[in-house]
DNA sequence: GTTAGCACTCTGCAATTTCGAGTGCTAAAT
DNA sequence: ATTTAGCACTCGAAATTGCAGAGTGCTAAC
């Protein structure tokens, strides 16, 4: 389809726009070091290269830039490999050789670190809960009818809200339920919780229990799952610096979008394990629709549980940040699997 | 100090600026109904109360604008008390004719009703665990060394975080030593945690464990509490909208500290019980010389636990802003007390 | 003490000009 | 058949100019 010239016009291209986020004319392509034809001959291909689309024009006459179809391209094609700095490695590894107990706070820095490293917004979509297996329920009374409900899985997740007790129900009752549920459901995965209910407790708690139904609904509730999705940022004031978000509009947008965790989540949310990379329209957004989100999932035991992501201008550093999101989320799989060998 | 007359223009000039951010001309003012004068006798005053400080022209031949300590007099002195809307009390009503049970969530919500009402950023602090009891202490075990901690409070906050467990002391010993902290600690409150150990455990546990050195450390490790505060936003992106911060690096600067949960719990601590106003250098804070902070803590039992504040231009809607708040804290206070009556 | 009047100042806006980078096309060169 | 040089043309960004309007400060009169 493109010729080899083409090819390297528009990796020039796009490695320049993404460097100084000015139109690239065909004078100063023609002087790059690696090109050795004359500023006219690149014109001709570049108007090649706007004719298939890959290159648009701010205006009549004026430099070209790419079109997202050039960006994707240029992704998809074109990506140098990056080999990361020490100093990037250096970061990455700091967060791993620290310390570490508890998986939120491996999730919460990696978002620092990720936008640090970056210098574009982060956001780190903590462990699902779905792959982690219920460890232990735990009720705890806090009045007479008003009690702590606490859930722990096998990934030292804790999960907790309050819930009511009906005054149906007497304390010896509560109890009994509570032991019934870690009899018969622990080791069941968060996910199936509601089927396991009906499943394996319901039976069991009619022949226990004299006020059946209101024991079934407080054992439904104590269960319940609160929050689905942990939601991490990292440096949201980075975007601002980058010229493309000059106009507050823009930013207000975006920054608007940052505080729905649930467009976030869709945002981030994997279509296969590994690296993905959504250019522009692709994340199907509108107020995205100048923003690369580049983003890779991390595992735990082999299965993918969670999201770390980069949300810049599609005018991004792209291979530094595909360098930089793919190790932290390999660091971030390992780190996890090692903690609960 | 100020004569009648010059009060009166003061609060017209502040209110028309907090309006319009437009500096304020003597011949609009001469039109304001509640003035009889002419525009020539204000700017007698105007030049006047520049003089003293209560005014500042942007530049020689404008409008005035009130500097801070014009808009300190105006707080402190001028201000009328304001009517709130049917609407603004529906929807704080709202809040907590809801189904409350969980506090974290009526803390939360706070933040987003206070920002949408105001329009300008919300900041609110949860409820200090100071105040908070230890009502119970868990320990779960993940696999050989690691386990959850879990401390859950009189006010049914519960924190939780992993520890790992060190090989000396077996599972009966780790019951051992969590049935003295439950037996000894239970009542306590949790900023006196850490003398308590010494005090009240560290002798028995002597006489309990082998190791009781150990012991000891593992005891401290569990009762350590993780984060001693939660900070909550709403509607940061409201203050790209007002027309003093079209300056990016403004917003950047202001963003940037939003980021750093240290910064905005010290910006929020409360001075004293009940409302507090901070007007632009007297927030201590570079990047919030132009804003007014406002904030009021709310209490749980007479004592006040958190705070809920605005943060917006220090031309304000004040009259607004602090009716909103002051209600909400009370309201806040109220629907804590209520909830563990 | 208050007001009217007037000269003066400064900003914001729009119209105009200039400058330069870049294009597209044609014709010559390889 | 490519590639290149040359040239006319286009367009935006930045600088320049010229108002119009809002506001002030001062003086003199009320």
């Amino acid at each position: 389809m493109l010729t080899d010239r083409q090819m390297l016009i528009l990796q020039v291209i796009v490695d320049s726009y993404i460097q100084s986020a000015e139109p690239v004319g065909s004078r100063s392509i023609s002087k790059n070091e690696d090109i050795n034809y004359s500023a006219a001959t690149i014109r001709n291909d570049m108007a090649d290269l706007e004719e298939l689309g890959y290159l648009e024009k701010p205006h009549t006459s004026s430099g070209r830039i790419p079109s997202e179809k050039g960006y994707r391209h240029y992704v998809d094609h074109l990506l140098l490999p990056h080999h990361l700095s020490e100093e990037e490695l250096q970061n990455m590894k700091a967060l791993f050789t620290k310390n570490i107990v508890e998986v939120e706070q491996i999730i919460k820095e990696s978002a620092t670190i990720l936008s640090d490293l970056t210098s574009y917004a982060s956001i780190v979509l903590g462990p699902e809960i779905f792959e982690s297996k219920l460890k232990q329920v735990q009720i705890i009374p806090l009045s007479e009818q008003v009690a702590v409900a606490i859930l722990v899985t096998n990934t030292g997740h804790v999960e907790n809200h309050t819930v009511t007790m009906p005054s149906t129900l007497n304390s010896s009752d509560v109890e009994k339920i509570v032991n019934i549920l870690n009899e018969r459901l622990v080791g069941v995965p968060l996910y199936q919780l509601e089927e396991a209910i009906q499943k394996e407790v319901a039976g069991v708690l009619r022949q226990h229990i004299k006020s059946y139904k209101d024991a079934l609904i407080f054992a439904e509730e104590t269960l319940q799952k609160t929050k689905q999705e942990k939601v991490f940022y990292g440096g949201k004031s980075n975007l601002l610096i980058q010229p493309e978000f000059h106009d507050i509009n823009k930013v207000k947008e975006l920054l608007e979008v940052f505080e729905e965790d649930e467009t976030i989540f869709d945002l981030l949310k994997p279509e296969q394990d590994g690296l993905s990379i959504r250019i522009g329209q692709e994340n199907g957004n509108e107020a995205f629709e100048d923003c690369t989100v580049i983003s890779a999932t991390y595992s735990y035991k082999g299965k993918p549980v969670g999201t770390i992501g980069i949300v810049g201008p599609t005018r991004m550093e792209y291979p530094r940040v595909i360098g930089i999101v793919d190790h932290l989320s390999k660091g971030i799989s390992q780190a996890l699997t090692n903690l609960y060998r």
